[in-house]
DNA sequence: AGATGATCATCC
DNA sequence: GGATGATCATCT
């Protein structure tokens, strides 16, 4: 592992540095073997960007640079050069939501400053020849955050209410619920639609393809 | 082709 | 089970 950052200009400098390598370099530079595809290793390119950069390892729920209040986000791009899958952001709270608003809320700490590191991801690249592309340091703009926050309390709102199970993907215009677990047998507890307790999915939240794909294209244009 | 719902590995 | 890291597999 690499030293941590000390600042936000010298990750970003780092990152910028990574640009044009192959994950299969990475990996050598690591000193790991690539897997031979995701199918498994799901989360294999984040931890090895994760080592390069300097991230705080390990499954803690605090930023990969807590010094810096900064998250790292791989993100997979297509031959459109926009992004193939949604980004996870963090798990959704299902119970225990007395006092919770946006402003405190975990989703808004999260995607309050984010280095964004496009990956190739299309799945006929062997893992190893994929190109890391040029990182993003990002904060939400005022009409993002409006975005985020309205659809945040939107399925917030349905949470609360005891609908959990009648939101779909399609709920959200840049942010989505959508199930985040090992599988379909693990449940976790949540409102019923009387405020009795059942057992559900657990959720996530991801911002869809369209918001991130706008995210990258901002940046392409400054 | 793109989006949705389901799933994989690891650590605690 | 829930946190971390996400992509897979299937359907439209």
């Amino acid at each position: 592992m690499q030293p941590t950052p000390k600042s936000e200009s010298e990750l970003l400098l780092r990152a910028q540095d990574l640009a044009g390598s192959t994950l299969g370099e990475l990996a050598e530079q690591a000193g790991i073997i690539p897997p031979p595809d995701l199918k498994r290793d799901k989360g294999w390119i984040g931890q090895l960007l994760e080592w390069h950069l300097g991230a705080v390892a390990g499954s803690k729920p605090i930023p990969d640079f807590p010094e810096l209040g900064i998250e790292l986000k791989t993100i997979p791009i297509g031959y459109s050069g926009k992004p193939l899958e949604t980004t996870f952001v963090c798990v959704a709270p299902l119970i225990g939501l007395h006092g919770l608003h946006w402003g405190n809320s975990h989703i808004r700490h999260k995607l309050a400053r984010v280095l964004w590191v496009p990956v190739e991801g299309e799945r006929d690249i062997p893992l190893a020849d994929r190109h890391v592309g040029s990182p993003l340091l990002w904060s939400p703009s005022i009409e993002e955050e409006q975005q985020l926050r309205q659809d945040w309390e939107e399925l917030m709102d349905m949470i609360v209410l005891g609908r959990v199970e009648h939101i779909t993907a399609r709920h959200g215009e840049v942010l989505q619920l959508r199930p985040k677990a090992a599988n379909s047998r693990a449940l976790t507890e949540a409102y019923g639609e009387n405020g009795q307790p059942i057992k559900t999915l657990p959720r996530g939240f991801y911002l869809k393809t369209h918001f991130t794909a706008a995210i990258l294209a901002r940046h392409f244009i400054l």
